[in-house]
Parts: structure tokens; C-alpha cells; sequence
DNA sequence: AGCACGCCGACT
DNA sequence: GTCGGCGTGCTC
């Protein structure tokens, strides 16, 4: 047997693949253990990168194949070929972001043989002595039907010995596993909405469909996902559920359970032990699970039979990686789904303009759910408070302490919602309204107060901090988004009989802290909820019946163009909170600036509006998503080097950038991170073909500049930034 | 990313 | 005379 040429990639940044040579028949996905300079490791065969001519002298051997799992499949390799591709990141660091941390070790796997006992003819001769309890046991639940490892340790602790034992006695074997019928839990009625979605999802034939279900808050999009997921069970298919970070929660969880009892749910998210982790995604791979339920990197599981992907809250930033691979889940998963030519349903209350964006082009069909699920349910009123005219305690309008005393005596819950995180600060004057714009870009001046400069994050313009506001001489200019850290303790001195309960990062940080805030808000135990983001995403904290937002205002006049999509999609996650069962809500929203049509369509539950204007400035502006973006980030101990690399490399490229527009360097919006200090160049082009063409040449040029650079000089390529 | 190789400063 | 600093370059 002669020697095979290979082509692997190993976990390293490195572009390109290593060619080896192999006494072993190995095809493209298998993993094998390959010398790399003097140590030794794990590897996947690939195909399609040309392999170079170096003579078989030069080349190393492949020590190990590890084929107790078999290779992994085309569409796995295909989709972590797209991924490298589009994301411009090594394929070997893709695919190994994609696999489990047990499949990333140069060792073999051995499976565990999950296939259920059977009864041999000569087992079924062999009745235990009935003193011989645990035996018995197992012998009799066996003459009716096949079972498990687990269902068996379940009869008998001894189950394990004992079936070792009778396997090799030959008294029972190991089966396929019969199918088991879907079962059905209780499932409620849908409303017109619902039903019309449903058949709408059921009706279209096979094949590839992005649709986009935009439901209001409270209106039962997970129950249209759960009867639909139902006809990809009755006909064996497998489901993959892509939910956000936070929305995880062990209820949604239960909910599947109890929905489908009969079928096998695989949880998939970074916080899993290693072990379980592997044996879902094993599980998955293999065919055997029917439902994976898991944050953005399930979206990499292999499914051989895959019949449909729902991305829920397909807004929720959580789906884009912040390092390494910075892959978005969503977009992964309209990919995927196109390959398999099946449909992806995107499911939220504020879809991301991205997604309205699509539907307008006809790439994705849209259904709509307009009612609340729950009989007389209705949406909230929301009204503003003008902080200008009402004086303020503490932060606090009197309609919101009113409002929160008045829920405090009927003992209702209420949640105050204090918008903190996310926004840069911007300068604006409180007289006008005049808020600091950049002269060349149409974005918003940051704020560095240490330096007191304003800065333009996109194109690097920096100017002085001026001392009254440039348009009507008002000497009252300041800082958006300021004296937030003090409202938790005035809430608890204006009310001190209120029993409060803070949600924030710090709070929730400890494993079990979920389950202890579920059980005293659903037992009653808390009066006033306060916190920041966590609170707008998808928890069920039963009955609020007011919701109050304290300043709101920081992400109005953002440096960040997506900040009033994020403010909006954030507020109305927010009021939904309010009056889910049938009490009906009441939102209070505090702001300077009531007339603001972001406002204005908050009041009126309006977020077509919204988002049709969002996307006309858009447009307008010339920022996604009507333009592609790619951002070229660098890093370094000083921001002086991080901005001459960028300087450096934006000379050497710009006659490669046809179709393009380069700006910057500017520093990044977090400048010093983990003592590293950081500036970036942003990349845009109408023509997503030609930002990609442009952006293939780019890593070997940054290598080679960066390394003229120092050591200490770090770049990254972030492909459609969520946050510049 | 590792890891070796290599060429200059203060130590048993 | 050597131990060790981290700059530079390679890994099939």
C-alpha cells in the first residue's frame, strides 16, 4: 500500500493547510493525530485548498487516524469551509471552534453503544429465579420491549453488570432502537394569528424558506414554533433551535419536555460540562437526538436529518461572537438551511432591520402575529414622562413614584428598568436638543471626558469639548446617559417597605442565582424589580403590572447608529414585561425628549413604522444594511503602534480598494481593554462581492505589516460588526 | 499560537 | 566564561 497525499488543518492561526502523508486510507473530516514542528497534533483532513508542491521528502507522516467515530460529514465541513470563508478566519480555527473540546484533542472517541437491550430467544428461555429480585426485574420489564442503559439502571442499580453479564451469556443483544410514535403533550389552542402563521409554515412544500415571524410581545411565537417543530418530528426529522444567551432558561427547556415526551432534547450551550456537551452533540450526529436546543455555537451541530432551524429573538446580539470566529448564528443558519433545503424560521417582537430589510427584498416571507395568545390579554399603554417640566427626586418623576407607590399598596410587582450599558456617551444640549455630530460622518462625537476631546469613532475626527452648546449658546450641555448609579438605593429610601430586588451582571452571576429569583418573584416576595438589560430579554416574571424606564435617553443620540434600534427593540421588550396574563400594563417611560418619533412609536405599539424610518436613514446614510461593513481591528500595548499599523496598512491596500470606502484609523469605542489599547479601520462597500474580493488579500499583508509592527501588535477582521 | 534559534548583558 | 532576556521566523 503506497503512501497518501493529505491536506489537514490543525487549531492554529494559520491559513492554508499542511500536507502529510499517510499509510492509513483517510478521507476529508476524519481527525488523526499529525507531527507539527516538535509537538504533536490534532488534525482534520480537508479538501479544496491545492496542496503545494513540496516533494514527498519534505513532507511528515500522519501517526494516527481516529476512526472510531466516523469522519464528519460534507455538510459539516461545508458549512465550516463557508465559515472561514466569509468570516476570513483560518479553516482550521474555524472547524475547531465548531467541534466539542472532546473532538479537539489528538485522542480517539469511542462512543458509547447507546443502542437499547434486547431479549435473545435464548434470554427469553432464561427466567431469572424469582428470589434473584433485581434480576427478575430486569428480565420482565425486558419481555416488554427494548430498553435503554438508563431505563434499565433505572429498575436496577445493578442494571449495568447484570445486562454485561447476560450480553455475554448471550442471553440478550444489542438493537437498533425501535421508533417511538411522536407524542404529544397538551397543546393549546392557537389563536387566528397563530393559526394562520402555523398553516402559512405547514402548507409551503419542502425545500428552503426563510420566514421571518414578527409577533408582538406576548403574542405565543414559541407555541407556532412548537406545532410546527411537531410535523418535522411525525416525519423523523430532526429540529435545531437557536435561542439567545439569556433565553435558555430552564423553562423553555421544560416546555419541550412536556410538549414531546417521547422525543430525545439535547441541550447545547458554552456552560455545559465537557461531557454532557459531547454526548449532545454525539447525539445529534448521530442521529438520535430530535431536538437541539442551544445558543449561537449549535448552530454548528451536526443534524443528518435536519428538516428545519428556528432562530428565536433573532434580533438578540448574543448570536455574534465578540472573538475569535466572529460568526453571527443567524446568518450561519440561513446558510445552513439553504444548503439543506429546508425552511429557518426567524422569530421576534423587534426584528433586527437586517431581517425587515429582507423581507422587503422578497428574500424572506414574513407572518405576522398581531394579538396577544392569552384570551383578553392586550398590549400595554405606555406613556411619557417630559423630564424637563417635571422636577425630579432622586431621578425620579412623581408620576413614576405615584405610580410605584400605588402598585406598592394593590401589592402588585412593578420592575423599574434602568438603561445603563451599551451607549457611549454623547454630548447634548438640554435647551435644543443640539446633540455633538462629526463633520464628516453621520454619527455622533463620543464624549472622552479624561482627555476632554470628542471623538469620531468611525473616522478618527476629534475636536475640543466646547463649554456652550454651538447652536443656541446654552451654557447646559452634558453628557447623555449620566446619574444612573444611584437610583437602586434612592428606589430603597423612597420606599423602604418595598422589598427590592436587584437584576444585574453582578447578581446573576452564580449558578443558581436564576432559580432564586424565580421562586421569590413567583412567589410573591418582591415588590419592585430593578435592573438593567437582563430584564428586557425573554424572562417570564408572571404578572408586572407597571413598568417604569428612567433613562431611556442615552441611546437616542448614540455614537452608535444601531443604538436606536437596539433602544427601541429594548424598550418594547421591556413593556411587554408589563401586563402579560390579564392585567392589563402600564409602561412610564422618563425622557427630555418626548416628541421623539422613537417615542412616538413606542407609544403606539408602531414598530413598522419604526423600522421603515430606521431603514430609510439608513439608506440615507449609507450604513447597513444598505452597505456591507467589515471592520480591520488592531490592538497593542500603546494605541500609537495599534494606529500606525492601521495608518500603515490603509496606505498599502487603498489602490486594491475598488468599490470600497476605508475610514479611519479610529479608536475603538472601549480604547483600553485588558490593557491593551485599541483602534480600527473600517471597510464598506455597497458591493458585498467586492468588500469579500478585497478582503481575501488582506491576511497575508496584515501578517507581514503587523510583523514590522513588534510583537505586541494583534489584528482581527470582524465581518458585519455589530458594535464599532 | 508555540517553540527553537540567536545574539547581547550581569552573574555563579 | 555561561545563564537568560525576548526579537524573528517556521511549522507539512
Amino acid at each position: 500500500m503506497g503512501l497518501q497525499r493529505v491536506q489537514v488543518v490543525v487549531d492554529l492561526p494559520l491559513f492554508g493547510a499542511f500536507t502529510y502523508l499517510s499509510h492509513f486510507p483517510v478521507s476529508p473530516g476524519q481527525r488523526v493525530a499529525v507531527p507539527f514542528g516538535n509537538r504533536q497534533l490534532c488534525g482534520v483532513v480537508v479538501t479544496g485548498i491545492p496542496p503545494e508542491g513540496l516533494p514527498d521528502s519534505q513532507l511528515k507522516q500522519v501517526e494516527q487516524v481516529f476512526d472510531s467515530l466516523p469522519p464528519l460529514s460534507a455538510d459539516f465541513l461545508a458549512l465550516a469551509e463557508f465559515a472561514a470563508a466569509y468570516y476570513h478566519f483560518p479553516l482550521g480555527q474555524t472547524l475547531f471552534t465548531a467541534l466539542p473540546t472532546g473532538l479537539r484533542e489528538a485522542r480517539d472517541i469511542t462512543p458509547p453503544d447507546e443502542r437499547p437491550y434486547g431479549l435473545t430467544d435464548a434470554g427469553l428461555a432464561a427466567m431469572p429465579a424469582a428470589r434473584q429480585r433485581a434480576r427478575m426485574a430486569l428480565w420482565q420489564a425486558l419481555g416488554d420491549g427494548l430498553l435503554s442503559q438508563q431505563q434499565a439502571r433505572q429498575i436496577t442499580p445493578q442494571a449495568g453488570k447484570i445486562l454485561a453479564d447476560w450480553l455475554a451469556e448471550g442471553l440478550v443483544q444489542r438493537l437498533e432502537p425501535e421508533i417511538q410514535p411522536l407524542e404529544l403533550g397538551p397543546s393549546p389552542q392557537l389563536n387566528a394569528d397563530q393559526q394562520a402563521a402555523l398553516d402559512a409554515l405547514s402548507r409551503e412544500p419542502a425545500g428552503f424558506q426563510a420566514w421571518l415571524l414578527h409577533g408582538i410581545t406576548g403574542s405565543g411565537k414559541t407555541e407556532v414554533y412548537l406545532q410546527r417543530i411537531a410535523l418535522c418530528l411525525a416525519q423523523r426529522q430532526q429540529v435545531l433551535v437557536l435561542v439567545p444567551e439569556i433565553n435558555l432558561t430552564p423553562q423553555l427547556i421544560e416546555r419541550f419536555l412536556q410538549r414531546f415526551p417521547a422525543s430525545r432534547i439535547a441541550v447545547q450551550h458554552s456552560q455545559l460540562a465537557e461531557g454532557e456537551r459531547l454526548r449532545n452533540w454525539l447525539d445529534a450526529w448521530q442521529g438520535r437526538a430530535d431536538i437541539i436546543i442551544g445558543t449561537r455555537l449549535s448552530v454548528f451541530t451536526p443534524m443528518p436529518r435536519l428538516g428545519m432551524i428556528v432562530v428565536d429573538e433573532e434580533h438578540d446580539g448574543s448570536f455574534k461572537q465578540q472573538d475569535g470566529l466572529r460568526y453571527h448564528a443567524r446568518d450561519l443558519a440561513i446558510w445552513r438551511a439553504r444548503r439543506a433545503g429546508i425552511p429557518i424560521v426567524l422569530g421576534s417582537a423587534t426584528p433586527s432591520l437586517e431581517s425587515v430589510a429582507n423581507v422587503e427584498a422578497g428574500r424572506y416571507r414574513q407572518l405576522k402575529l398581531n394579538q396577544r395568545a392569552h384570551g383578553a390579554a392586550r398590549l400595554p399603554t405606555v406613556r411619557l414622562v417630559d423630564t424637563r417640566r417635571a422636577k425630579l427626586v432622586e431621578g425620579l418623576s412623581d408620576p413614576v413614584i405615584k405610580a410605584l407607590s400605588a402598585r406598592l399598596e394593590r401589592k402588585e410587582m412593578s420592575l423599574v428598568f434602568i438603561n445603563r450599558r451599551g451607549f457611549a456617551p454623547v454630548l447634548a444640549c438640554t435647551d435644543c436638543g443640539w446633540t455633538s455630530g462629526c463633520p464628516r460622518c453621520s454619527t455622533r462625537l463620543v464624549l472622552h471626558l479624561l482627555e476632554r476631546k470628542l471623538r469620531c469613532h468611525h473616522c478618527g475626527w476629534e475636536e475640543n469639548v466646547p463649554h456652550a452648546c454651538p447652536e443656541c449658546g446654552a451654557p447646559d450641555i452634558k453628557p447623555l446617559g449620566e446619574g444612573t448609579q444611584r437610583l437602586e438605593s434612592a428606589l430603597g429610601r423612597l420606599f423602604p417597605a418595598a422589598r427590592i430586588l436587584r437584576i444585574d451582571r453582578d447578581t446573576t452571576q452564580r449558578k443558581q442565582a436564576w432559580d432564586e429569583i424565580y421562586r421569590k418573584v413567583h412567589a410573591g416576595e418582591v415588590d419592585m424589580l430593578v435592573g438593567t438589560q437582563m430584564l428586557a430579554k425573554g424572562h417570564d416574571f408572571g404578572t408586572l403590572s407597571l413598568v417604569t424606564v428612567l433613562n431611556a435617553d442615552g441611546g437616542l443620540y448614540s455614537a452608535d447608529y444601531r443604538a436606536s434600534e437596539r433602544l427601541f427593540a429594548q424598550l418594547t421588550q421591556v413593556a411587554g414585561r408589563a401586563g402579560r396574563a390579564d392585567a392589563p400594563g402600564e409602561v412610564l417611560v422618563q425622557t427630555q425628549w418626548p416628541e421623539h418619533p422613537l417615542y412616538q412609536a413606542l407609544v403606539a405599539h408602531d414598530f413598522d413604522g419604526f423600522a421603515a424610518s430606521l431603514l430609510q436613514e439608513r439608506r440615507q446614510a449609507a450604513f447597513p444594511p444598505s452597505v456591507y461593513q467589515a471592520l480591520l481591528r488592531a490592538d497593542a500595548p500603546e494605541l500609537a503602534s495599534a494606529t500606525a499599523f492601521l495608518t500603515h496598512v490603509r496606505q498599502q491596500v487603498q489602490p486594491l480598494a475598488a468599490e470600497l470606502l476605508i475610514s479611519g484609523p479610529a479608536p475603538a469605542l472601549m480604547v483600553r481593554l485588558a490593557n491593551r489599547e485599541r483602534a480600527q479601520l473600517v471597510l464598506e462597500s455597497a458591493n458585498r462581492q467586492a468588500l469579500h474580493r478585497f478582503l481575501d488579500q488582506l491576511p497575508p499583508l496584515l501578517d507581514a505589516q503587523a510583523r514590522q509592527h513588534g510583537r505586541g501588535l494583534r489584528w482581527s477582521l470582524d465581518i458585519d460588526p455589530q458594535e464599532m
